[in-house]
DNA sequence: CCCACTCTCGTTTTT
DNA sequence: CGAGAGTGGG
């Protein structure tokens, strides 16, 4: 016990037999709240118990979150700190260890940049600009997702070599291969490339790892699972956990394929299914698997658990949404201050983020504390990206995106006529614009005034990017003093309408800065230091401040982004034909899909859950008619008490005081109905 | 360069 | 309805 943290008698017997089989490729089908996260850790921690070297063992996960729970549960478990000699990270960063190393193989320079979502549409919309005809139009969020699933599952973007998508897509291949450059997606290609093509390379890291476990398979896509099949070799120490029935990435790219026909890719695997739930009661699990199995391709499987309940699961019918909304904020109010329970026990479900607006309304009306997951992130923020610009230039002028990006803002004379004719000249020389901008040949072209400013410019450019390579320097104290310089904060202030977002924003900077200096304090830092710094920002750095279950509040949430999460209490609303099974997933065919949402919602549940859906739903300040999910009607009603919002009201909940209960809500209902506008 | 007005478009979202 | 992009005048 002292050795490692983890004893076989705490496991079920499949999750037993799963971390004893340590040899061969191993698919544990893992159904919803079942101890994967349990399972897989014991299973790594019981390779170093059997021996296997700490530094050959790679986990990959999906998001950074995961891969830093993870590695903390490890190394809980590992005696020694051994924990900490294994590689735990995301299919890309992994990919950028591979890249780093061996890139020059692939004729890129090894430090190269890798682009954020930002540079990426910064640059393909000026590629839009530069080749769409006057009658063309192209929205680059869609270029953008066509090239992406185009690299993702190995297709052409368009059918039409010649059609605007095309061009923009070669154009920015050769774009970024000039800029030494790569996307996302490309971290991808370019290690799977690197591995097939070169022998060398490819043993080297299937050595390097000889157990192999990947989390969340069934989120994989075709490109991700080519990457596995370089990496794991013979004898295929592979081991993948999943849950086909929580695939609800299918949109983009995950492939269900990669576990359903897990062996078609690496042979005769060990099949083990967790199917002991520990997270909810028996009418939640019945009601989540008499759904489920109306789904065609699937591996078998049925949850159960030892927890009977007492609660049936609630499905009411509520005359709108608004209603909805209201019923669910005053039950919250009521229970949580009834039973005394803390507001994170609860959550709302819902399919679309518009969907959390009439309920953030009535939480807000009622004072309940409630979280949402942001709609833009952090790095989407503008002051961010301008900041995130300017340092990439500091460390790769030669970056023409992010240097156009900034060479202007806060202004600073150089004109649009002079970034133009920048820009046009270095095509014509082939090279980039900031080498172009030090070329007599081009500021001669200028008048005296711009010919200032891109001197100066340089000058700055220059200043700074040496301060940030002088050693031992504190790049935040730098980056800080740059800021300064520029008059950054001027700047930003300028563009804010009040005082509160220019307090948001600035604060959003401070934050930036922040993680810059912890960066550079971390012992496990990065070998390219400010460089290193910008890559971890691009893979969507080691942010936890806008985790959703460190907030605090009832939890406002999408179905997507609830995967993985639990609570006592759950409400599941919208359950309607258009919403539900979404409206689009009817034209698409991908009801299956929706299907699953909806066992994903369901499982989130311990304890209680309740479900509705609305006869009417005002939709642009217009009132629509809805009818009932046909999950609702495929789905067993063994466990199910279907009641009317009027028939909800007439019993109340709570043990004591009951009619007094319904008083006050009634009283609060009415009170709020006499102050209702919008 | 900046503001104010109109127009458009409303799944899901990570790296 | 309301956020975000796009347009045009001061």
């Amino acid at each position: 016990m002292a050795d490692h943290g983890f004893s076989f008698s705490q496991l079920n017997d499949p999750q037993r037999d799963a971390v004893k089989t340590l040899g061969g490729p191993l698919l544990i089908l893992a159904g919803a709240g079942t101890g994967k996260t349990r399972t897989v850790t014991a299973r790594i921690a019981n390779m170093v118990r059997e021996g296997i070297a700490p530094e050959k063992v790679l986990a990959v996960t999906f998001t950074n979150k995961a891969a830093s729970e993870m590695r903390e549960r490890i190394e809980g478990m590992v005696a020694g700190g051994k924990g900490a000699d294994m590689t735990v990270c995301t299919f890309h960063s992994l990919c950028v260890r591979v890249l780093r190393q061996s890139i020059d193989r692939l004729g890129y320079k090894p430090k190269f940049a890798i682009y954020t979502a930002s540079e990426q549409t910064g640059l393909v919309r000026r590629l839009i600009n530069k080749y769409a005809g006057k009658d063309e139009n192209l929205e680059p969020g869609l270029a953008i997702s066509l090239i992406s699933q185009a690299k993702n599952k190995g297709i052409p973007v368009s059918d039409d070599a010649d059609s605007l998508v095309s061009e923009v897509y070669r154009a920015y291949e050769e774009e970024k291969r000039l800029l030494n450059a790569v996307d996302f997606d490309d971290l991808l290609v370019l290690a799977e490339k690197v591995l097939r093509e070169h022998k060398d390379v490819r043993e080297y890291w299937s050595e390097r790892f000889s157990h192999v476990t990947v989390d969340e398979f069934q989120d994989t896509n075709k490109l991700q699972m080519d990457v596995l099949q370089q990496i794991v070799a013979h004898p295929y120490n592979i081991c993948v956990v999943g849950d086909d029935d929580q695939s609800i990435y299918g949109w983009r790219g995950a492939e269900i394929a990669n576990i359903l026909n897990f062996e078609r890719f690496f042979p005769n695997p060990k099949v083990v299914k967790l199917e002991e739930n520990y997270r909810s009661t028996t009418p939640i699990l019945h009601t989540a698997n008499s759904s489920i199995k109306h789904n065609a391709n699937r591996r078998e499987k049925k949850l159960w658990s030892r927890m009977l309940g007492d609660d049936k699961i609630r499905l009411i019918a509520m005359p709108g949404d608004f209603e909805e909304a209201e019923f669910i904020a005053d039950e919250i109010f009521e229970i949580a201050a009834v039973q005394k329970r803390p507001y994170e026990d609860f959550a709302v479900l819902f399919r679309t983020n518009a969907q959390s607006r009439s309920v953030e309304q009535s939480m807000r009306e009622r004072k309940i504390p409630y979280r949402v997951i942001g709609g833009q992130s952090f790095f989407d923020r503008r002051e961010v990206k301008d900041v995130l610009a300017y340092l990439s230039v500091m460390v790769h002028a030669e970056d023409d995106i992010n240097l156009l990006r900034i060479i202007n803002s806060p202004a600073r004379g150089i004109s649009k006529t002079t970034i133009d004719l920048a820009i046009s000249d270095s095509r014509e020389a082939r090279c980039t614009v900031w080498e172009m901008m030090q070329e007599s040949m081009f500021t001669d072209q200028l008048g005296s005034r711009a010919r200032n400013a891109v001197e100066t410019f340089i000058a700055l450019v220059k200043q700074y990017s040496e301060e940030f390579q002088a050693v031992g320097v504190k790049y935040a104290d730098v980056a800080e003093r740059f800021l300064e310089e520029i008059g950054f904060e001027d700047f930003l202030e300028r563009q804010c309408k009040n005082t509160e977002e220019f307090d948001k924003r600035r604060e959003g900077i401070h934050s930036l800065i922040e993680d810059l200096r912890r960066h550079q304090k971390e012992p496990k830092k990065r070998k390219h230091g400010l460089r290193g710094f910008l890559d971890d920002m691009a893979l969507n750095g080691d942010r936890d401040d806008d985790d959703i279950t460190k907030q605090k509040g009832v939890c406002l949430i999408t179905l997507h982004a609830a995967k993985g999460l639990e609570f006592p209490d759950v409400y599941l609303v919208g359950l309607e034909q258009g919403i539900l099974p979404h409206k689009r997933s009817l034209v698409e065919g991908t009801l299956d899909e929706e299907r699953r949402l909806f066992y994903v919602g369901v499982t989130r549940a311990m304890k209680r859950l309740t479900m509705s859906f609305c006869s009417t739903r005002k939709k642009w300040n217009e009132l629509h008619a809805c009818e009932p999910s046909v999950f609702l009607a495929e789905t067993d009603k063994k466990y199910i008490e279907e009641v009317t919002l009027e028939q909800v009201h007439g019993v109340p909940l709570g043990d004591s005081d009951s009619e007094d209960e319904f008083a006050n809500m009634l009283a609060m209902l009415e009170g709020i109905e006499g102050v209702d506008d919008d």
